[in-house]
DNA sequence: CCATTCACATAACAAGCGTTACGGCAATGT
DNA sequence: ACATTGCCGTAACGCTTGTTATGTGAATGG
């Protein structure tokens, strides 16, 4: 799935993955959009149901939720690299296009939530907290893409050192 | 182009799009591989160099560059658009992968020479000036992501808003 | 225990893809 | 003026795609 892209995930493709055949997916999709949209949906829900780190409150919690974004281990490596290559499908189909800002409203409203939770506990100065989440989304978003393009450039280290020192930044500021 | 994606994009759709036929492609490049990689490459180019920002030095000129890259205008929106949609199709070739990453680097390059130039004139505070060059590329590339999906939540003033606020808080930070 | 329904494999289909072969027409050089 | 070259349109090829139609064996229910 994740080495060929998503342009090559073609029904067969899929269908031999499970060790199946089209007819099998043609009867639960009457689509291959239809299909295209739940694997979607499926990956959204299975990353936001996974562990997530819990490490303390406040800055701690918005750090944890960052780092869960992060392609810090190869399984959300793989994970990342199917979400950028899905951006191609999501930009051409308006519906779906529509459906992904949703999302990441979503996230940056969860995002949100920490940093007021920051806020109040001083660890961030006052300032509108939607505004701060959705920069903190951006960094993290770009810091994303440029990993699966350098991985090299960009261990798992180098992006902890870098969102620390956003976050640092963040808070030093005032 | 920017309409069907990246996945959309076959010879004949590009013969039509220029008034010509498949044999005129083929007859200029021998694979439709070869044919990409110039798109992509033209792309590369004509971003690069296209009228810029420059509005004055150090912290300024970091600025501009990092405005030039927005998608702020229809037409910067578009080059984004086509832009990330082409990740898909890198990302699934080895050697574009590569190519991408160069070119990312390079882009970090260039971001570092600005950042040291705002540090010497006491802008930005001291600090490794190529990480801050990654952090702030990382802020930029989520925020065309963002833009892209959702552009009634992200229209160029309140991007513009974004960065400035991002370089407020870097420059504030010591 | 048989009839019916369901789940799924098999196979075919038209459409569209990248690629290749070929032919004509215009430019070029002598 | 004629031969030659090369640009590029036309058309075909083989292949893969999503989709549809049909068959078959297992499960289900009365």
């Amino acid at each position: 799935m994740a080495a060929r892209g998503f342009a090559g995930l073609t029904l067969r493709a899929v269908a031999a993955e499970l060790d199946a055949t089209t007819g099998l997916l043609t009867h639960y999709f009457p689509t291959k959009q239809a299909l295209v949209r739940y694997a979607l949906d499926l990956l959204d829900q299975r990353t936001a149901s996974r562990p997530r780190r819990h490490t303390g409150a406040g800055l701690a919690a918005l750090r944890d939720a960052l780092l869960d974004i992060l392609p810090l281990t190869p399984e959300a490596t793989d994970s990342n690299r199917i979400w950028v290559s899905s951006w191609d499908t999501a930009l051409s189909d308006p519906d779906l296009s529509t459906d992904y800002g949703r999302k990441y409203a979503n996230g940056r409203a969860r995002l949100t939530e920490r940093v007021a939770a920051a806020q109040e506990l001083g660890e961030l100065p006052p300032g509108d907290p939607a505004r701060i989440a959705a920069g903190a989304q951006s960094f993290v978003l770009g810091l994303v893409v440029q990993a699966l393009f350098d991985p090299a450039a960009f261990p798992p280290q180098r992006q902890v050192e870098m969102l620390d020192d956003y976050l640092a930044t963040l808070s030093a500021a005032r």
